[in-house]
DNA sequence: TTTGCATACTAAACAGTGTTTAGTATATTT
DNA sequence: AAATATACTAAACACTGTTTAGTATGCAAA
């Protein structure tokens, strides 16, 4: 029975070179810049073949914004070792704006673009990475809160504040408004920005 | 002569239909929604004939932007009244999330989407209204930082961090990503959550 | 009054986009 | 060998922004 196998298999590997033709075209020309015609045309298949291994271009969106939450992972190994709760958050505090500042397109896709969201409504499924990260920050908050015996009860709440912050400057750079405040100095403006974030919240 | 004049104010008057029946497009459908043709239909025009009063359709996103800014200033007629600088940071702050929440497309369009942002560059202006905007936060951090004494010195890095923090939880919540922390709590979340920035800051 | 010209406008085309349908080869099973 | 299932695609549909070439209309000078 090797025959139903390697039939899948070939299916499974199509698939994949799809998901890899679309990462491609999507580092090289934006998110904008991705479709479906340049996906087909990257992997010598007619357009119509991607609808026979993809419900619709929502869920290529999907499935790479899921390779996109592996890519930030790498960027949090620092923090997700360290034992000290403020430190940690501190630690993921600059990994996750080192992310953003350099993968717009992966961060825009996971954090702002409504297109990838929209496959998660049509399927019922979870933000699962998103969701994962997001608890492990609010479990890291708990801890600090304990630690420091901060005013701040909820620890959902101040894990939504972090994240509100760190993810509101992001977005100000990658739409170039930061520049109003201070032109060529977005690198600069950032690092100080984050660490007066921290410090107002633990620091006093 | 009155001739001449006729004729520029009729042109000033299918420029202004054209920027009505955009808003309305945009209002009614998004700002994804929004194209030159459903324009060019609704005021029955030639698709055509938009492209002899606006460059392109970039050009007629920042004009809709402008009004924007236009709209947002309503919201903050308490706050500009407020004598107290950090009652007035606080009142800015409401009023910022409220406009945002309330108006996601104008939002959008304001500090979000680039496209407005790419007629700027080619004609090389600024983006008057959001600087004067920031300039206003800034004089009024100025103020806080002197009546308080923070440790924070400079006013335009506070005026970023609380820029960041408010854009962030609209971003958030647009994104529907918030919706992961607390199903269906997305106002009183947000509303918390703006409470515990400012107090992290100023209350301490 | 007639000619000439500028103005205002548009039909149609160009080059794209996502997606669907109907049909064709190829390969497997009966 | 015939029937069927699989994999794929050409072409179309309904859109998108934008440009080009051409057509009326109205005004001004001859």
């Amino acid at each position: 029975m090797g025959l139903a196998e390697r039939k899948e298999r070939e299916k499974a590997e199509l698939k994949e070179m799809i998901l890899q033709a679309a990462k491609k075209i999507m580092l090289k020309h934006g998110q904008e810049g991705l479709s479906i015609r340049k996906i087909a045309n990257d992997i010598e298949y007619s357009p119509a073949t991607i609808y026979l291994y993809f419900k619709d271009k929502d869920e290529i969106l999907h499935e790479l914004m899921e390779l996109g939450f592996l890519k930030m992972n790498k960027y949090m190994t620092a923090a997700f070792a360290e034992g000290d709760a403020v430190q940690r958050i501190y630690l993921i505090g600059e990994a996750y704006i080192n992310f953003g500042l350099e993968n717009k397109d992966w961060y825009d896709l996971m954090f702002s673009s409504d297109k990838p969201m929209k496959h998660i409504e049509k399927c019922r499924e979870d933000w699962d990475q998103g969701m994962m990260m997001f608890d492990f920050l609010a479990n890291t908050c708990k801890e600090a809160i304990d630690r420091l015996s901060l005013k701040s009860q909820d620890e959902r709440i101040l894990a939504l504040q972090l994240w509100s912050c760190v993810h509101g400057l992001v977005m100000l750079a990658h739409s170039e408004r930061i520049e109003i405040v201070e032109p060529n100095q977005k690198e600069t403006l950032i690092k100080k920005t984050l660490d007066c974030m921290l410090v107002s919240i633990f620091d006093k």
